[in-house]
DNA sequence: CTTAGTGCAAAACCTTTGCAACTCT
DNA sequence: AGAGTTGCAAAGGTTTTGCACTAAG
C-alpha cells in the first residue's frame, strides 16, 4: 500500500511543486523504515550515503512539504526535536503512541474507540475537530523487568 | 484551591530545595493566569516587572523544578517552545486540549471517558501507563465564522 | 525559458550550562 | 557555615533563512 511515484508526482504538482530526486529519496527513507519515527537528522543520515551533498536545509524543507501534503505526520515526543512518520492511506482507524519513560521507545497502538469520544467532545465544545493526537506515557514490558 | 505558601515550602524542602522569592513569584504568575499555557518567555515577561534582574535561566530552572514537583505540567502545542500550566490538586478527572489551527487558541476540555480506554490499552499492550496527553486540532467557533 | 528547488553558511530560536557571587535554612 | 540558588554570558542543539546556482516542467 505504499505511495507510488506517480501519486507522489501528482500530489506535488497539485501544489506547484516539482519532483526532485531529493524528495523521492526522503520519502523512500520512510518507506524503508516503517513503524519508525524519524527526526530530520535521522533522515539526513539515511539519505546522505545516497547523495553525499544533500543539505540539512533540504531535508527540513522536504519534511515540511510532505507534511503539508499529508504524506507525513509531524509529531513531538518531547525529546527536543520533531519526528515524522509516514501517513498510511488506509488509515480508517487511527493509532496512538505509547512512550516509555525509561528507554524512550515509542510503540504504536491501533484503536478506533476515540472516534466516539471525538464527536462527543466536538459537539459539547463547539469546536470543529479535524485531527487528534493521543499519547500515553509509561513503562514498557522490558523496562519493567529491571 | 490554590496551593499555599506553606505547601510550596514543604514540597520544596522534601526535595532539598529552598523557598526563594523567585520561585514564589513564578508560581504566583501561574496562579494569576489560570487557564493559560505560559511559555518560559511569557513567565519571564510577567515576572520581570516585579524583579527586574531575574534571569531567564532561573525561569527555566524553576519551571523544570516545579514540574518535577508536580506543581506544573509541561506540555507542547507544537509552536516550538514548551508551555506550562498549573496542576490543580483536585484533578480527579483529567482535561484535554482543543487547539485552534487558525488562531492558535487553546481551550481546555474536562473529561473522564479516557480512563476506561487507558486501562483497556494498558492491558492489551502490556504497558504500565502513568500518564497521557490528548490533543484535538480543529477550528474554534470564532474562527469558523470568518 | 520560467519557476521552483538546492546547498551552503549564517542566523535565529529556545534551552542548558559553567561559574562566581549570593542567600536561604 | 554550608548547601543550594541566582544572574550573567557563553555554549548547545534544532530549525530557518538569504542567496547564488542548478534543475525540473
Amino acid at each position: 500500500m505504499s505511495i507510488t511515484l506517480a501519486e507522489l508526482k501528482q500530489k506535488l504538482s497539485q501544489n506547484h511543486s516539482k519532483l526532485t530526486p531529493q524528495r523521492q529519496m526522503i520519502l523512500q527513507a520512510f518507506l524503508n523504515h516503517p513503524e519508525e519515527h524519524l527526526s530530520a537528522e535521522d533522515v539526513h543520515q539515511i539519505v546522505k550515503p545516497l547523495a553525499s551533498d544533500i543539505g540539512v536545509a533540504t531535508v527540513y524543507r522536504t519534511l515540511e512539504l510532505l507534511s503539508e501534503l499529508k504524506l507525513l505526520n509531524k509529531m513531538d515526543f518531547g525529546d527536543g526535536r520533531s519526528r515524522y512518520e509516514i501517513q498510511k492511506n488506509d488509515e480508517s482507524h487511527c493509532h496512538h503512541h505509547l512512550i516509555c519513560l525509561s528507554c524512550g521507545k515509542v510503540k504504536e497502538f491501533e484503536d478506533d474507540l476515540l472516534e466516539s469520544l471525538e464527536t462527543a467532545i466536538a459537539k459539547k465544545s463547539n469546536f470543529t475537530i479535524v485531527d487528534h493526537q493521543l499519547k500515553f506515557y509509561g513503562y514498557c514490558q522490558e523496562c519493567r523487568k529491571q
